[in-house]
DNA sequence: GCTGGCACTCGACGTCGGGGAGTGCCAGAC
DNA sequence: GTCTGGCACTCCCCGACGTCGAGTGCCAGC
């Protein structure tokens, strides 16, 4: 049904349309890819990849353009992984290297990611849940009022300020520190609760009170709902694609503007381990439907820190965007993972 | 030279143009603001504000539309400063009093912003160099390594990693502790290289080494590169304004990506009790050449936290837009201030 | 100083027609 | 059976053209 040369067809299809955002006919394409047949060979081919969906045409006597199950079909087997150039890889490297702390890392990448791929970027912070407790700092601020400061192994810090029933006393607290510290340190959040449970029982009577205050937020704020934050940039780069979108790119801004779509667009991996693509109608969110986008989960491939990624029109530079994301969800995952 | 009804025309017009996008013939504008005068004379008047350079029209037979002149003059002594009504006013404070922490506090500010003004919002972080220290902790990672964690009366939290030259032990960073916490706390951090300059010869002979390693730390990265940070939010509202815009609204997100562009922005205000507007081509930034940015500072009036402002094309609402900034900047100020 | 009248300007919009890129199909060649 | 050249057809693009109307500037008169 499709043989190799139909699918060369299409691949030439792809290359052309995306390098020149205009529908390729059969002469242009017949020349410029050596595929050494006529252009009305060349015309079946494309008929029959109508036939299947994979292309379509704006209208009668307009060239060809690919649909979104053709975009599909040159991602998983068309196209060919461009390998980074060693210049990149250093750029890459030392470019991320000079970051001084987490947020930075994370503003690096998505800067870096923007750049590469000419694209909107997209990074999660690591999540907070996968992560490891460094260490749980509980600041007295006044009698009844106390700071709880939370450090993870990959650098992201939180805080909570906590007010007390009753006044506890500076003593009272480097107690409270002895007992909580030995049980979180190197505890991934998500096993805390675990980690947690008998501290009520274990503890002095006389702490108790104070302790179960200071239990239930570490609990309830920092394990059950954690915040999950995440950074965006590149959106200018929108603007150059602006004719790839139907009327205006106002959907697509406002759901970049949606944390929550965001996260449920990087959320959505299931095996952390490779590139994952969504083109067009694929995405569960309405605002992209007009959008491809490449993720990647970066940090050790056992339980990956959080995600990445670029969002761009489908029609896209595929091979890039899978090759960048790929290369900077590996260099983060390594140096958090070293930090 | 220009009389009362003059202004009143010029009134007229920034407000028919903001509220319709259409360049205002005279006729339209003598019915339906009751000027008492005929279209004639309205066009006397307006090609005497042509002259002044107050308008302009894009062609011969089109109608006027004001030029940054006009809309400085509107915005100086026409503009008459709308009141929030108290169901807005009582949004604001609930929408802002349910932040948790200070990113929290920021990001819902932005949200805010941009929703009550349908412009982009920027608000950045309290400054560090103007905020006070509230807490410096010391934490011992390792045996040669430090975690540094200074957090400021305005909830903002910073860390840094230190490596030591040589081991140090428990008991000794609990006397850095010690010498740091008394002398660090309610400071400044702009006073702080006094309040710690005669550390050093204060501190007991087998701490130096360490002691000035953290001090250095302290010194450098917190106190004279204190990292700036800022939020964005609305981008999406630009593209409601799409026609506003020469060509495209490339140039404009550009610059809005752009941290010290921004910063660059909000830290033109000199007099931080008061809301400021810069139109159009009174923007420094280049690529706001097309834009109004209306700021404020928030914090007590003696010594601001920070600013906060939206952008937008020239042809906005000053009247909200002003009242906006101004209301949200002393709600978030006396919620910082509280907390 | 205000007003009505009037000629003029110029962009917006719709129509029309030629040019051209591209298609689908068919008959013939290999 | 597959490829190819030829051919009629489709339909968008683009520039030319004409009409329409909102708006202007100016002037004479009140």
């Amino acid at each position: 049904m499709l043989d190799d040369r139909k699918l060369e067809v299409l691949r030439a299809i792809v290359e052309d349309f995306v390098s020149t955002n205009e529908p390729v006919g059969s002469k242009s394409l017949a020349e410029r890819h050596g595929l050494g047949v006529s252009p009305a060979t060349v015309r079946n081919d494309m008929a029959a990849l109508e036939d299947e969906g994979f292309i379509t045409h704006p209208h009668t006597s307009a060239g060809r353009i690919p649909t979104d199950k053709g975009y599909r079909l040159f991602v998983d087997r068309l196209s060919t992984v461009k390998a980074l150039s060693s210049a990149e890889r250093r750029a890459i490297q030392s470019f991320l290297e000079g970051a001084v702390d987490l947020d930075d890392v994370v503003h690096r990448s998505v800067r870096l990611l923007s750049q590469l791929t000419q694209q909107v970027a997209v990074v999660q912070y690591p999540s907070l849940s996968r992560s490891e407790v460094r260490h749980l700092e509980i600041v007295h601020l006044a009698t009844n009022r106390l700071l709880l400061v939370l450090i993870t192994d990959t650098g992201r810090v939180e805080q909570r300020v906590l007010e007390l029933a009753s006044a506890v006393s500076e003593d009272e607290v480097s107690q409270l520190r002895q007992v909580f510290g030995p049980r979180l340190h190197g505890v991934r959040l998500i096993d805390a609760a675990k980690a947690l449970q008998d501290l009520p029982d274990a503890a002095p009577h006389t702490l108790r009170p104070v302790l179960t205050s200071v239990l239930s937020v570490v609990l309830s704020t920092l394990v059950e709902k954690p915040e999950e934050r995440i950074a965006i940039g590149g959106t200018a780069n929108l603007t150059r694609h602006a004719l790839d979108f139907p009327q205006t790119l106002r959907p697509v801004l406002e759901a970049l503007e949606e944390q929550v779509v965001l996260l449920k667009l990087i959320g959505e991996i299931n095996d952390p381990t490779t590139v994952h693509v969504k083109i067009g109608e694929e995405n569960s969110v309405e605002g992209l439907r007009s959008t491809s986008v490449v993720t990647a989960g970066y940090g050790p491939s056992e339980h990956t820190y959080a995600g990445l990624g670029v969002v761009g029109p489908t029609r896209m530079d595929y091979a890039t965007s899978i090759s960048s994301v790929r290369a900077v969800a590996r260099y983060v995952g390594d140096l958090l993972a070293g930090a």
